[in-house]
DNA sequence: AATGATTCCGCATAAATATGCGCATATATC
DNA sequence: GATATATGCGCATATTTATGCGGAATCATT
């Protein structure tokens, strides 16, 4: 077996899409949705093919290189669309945007994959963003600083 | 205790500069140079500094979160540098470059962190990679014809 | 077709990481 | 200053991930 099988090429790739469409919480889960896919792999080999497709681990699971720190550059080119920013209880955190931008700013946030946030709705010129509890909010108030180069 | 203590924001701006320096390949060893440098902390305060500060892991180990995917970034940039590219054995990657180009091209090397590059050396206009063996050699080719989007 | 070289991958397990819990401590409210 | 509320962090441990080893499979060479 001298050359890298049908199989296994065909599994990373399986693997690749899968992280493209959403991170892996666990390498158990992506076994998982290999076997629905048609494909038997054990955690072992998930933990290798991983490492050879280069995928990363975050605060939100395993993801595709590019997609890591895509989330932050892409906040940031969106910074200037953001208008306000305030609290709303510690659980809660309302952006105002340009008008119709709070879609791309909401996408963007989602892309972070910031441990604070707990999911995102974009409006039309409001974001909500579902936050853990009052220090990640302040923790995230303080991210989304740094990523704009603003501060609020 | 509501307010996060001093010790934690330093403790998290002496990982964040540690990880700058270079990638740690453990929590464990995150510890150890927490205590050189003056902080006391256990592998599980690190783990959750880590989360927090949004650090990601890849096979180099734990990295900021922009200087994960800047190497593969970076080494589209300097693609057009390399002009050849052949193996000396299954450990060595002899990679010819423009004149004065190879430490550029040996540093983005560098920060792709990638699994199959045990170390580089740039010249003038040459690059020496080692690799772990045949397989990752094979490899790393691959991948590094997928930044460059050149075939070898 | 036998031999050898190489790679894949599962199993078992080592190694590393994440987390529930509880105490200590800090802030707020009264 | 007493009480209530919230946070930090260590400990112990559950969970997750990485890996040494060996058997099966593939290919090259003779």
């Amino acid at each position: 077996m001298p050359n890298s099988s049908e199989t296994q090429l065909d599994r990373r790739e399986a693997i690749r899409q899968l992280l493209q469409k959403r991170p892996a919480a666990t390498q158990r889960s992506l076994v998982d949705a290999l076997v629905e896919r048609g494909f038997v792999a054990t955690q072992s080999s998930v933990s290798r093919d991983l490492r050879e497709i280069g995928a990363i681990k975050n605060a939100g699971g395993y993801a595709l290189p590019g997609a890591a720190a895509a989330g932050d550059e892409e906040l940031a080119q969106v910074a200037d669309l953001l208008v306000d920013l305030k609290a709303a209880g510690p659980n809660l955190l309302v952006i105002r945007t340009e008008t119709g931008a709070a879609q791309r700013v909401a996408l963007a946030l989602d892309r972070c994959q910031w441990p604070e946030i707990v999911g995102n709705v974009g409006g039309d010129d409001t974001v909500f963003t579902a936050t853990s509890g009052a220090a990640a909010q302040r923790n995230l108030i303080t991210r989304i600083g740094r990523a704009t180069s603003r501060h609020w």
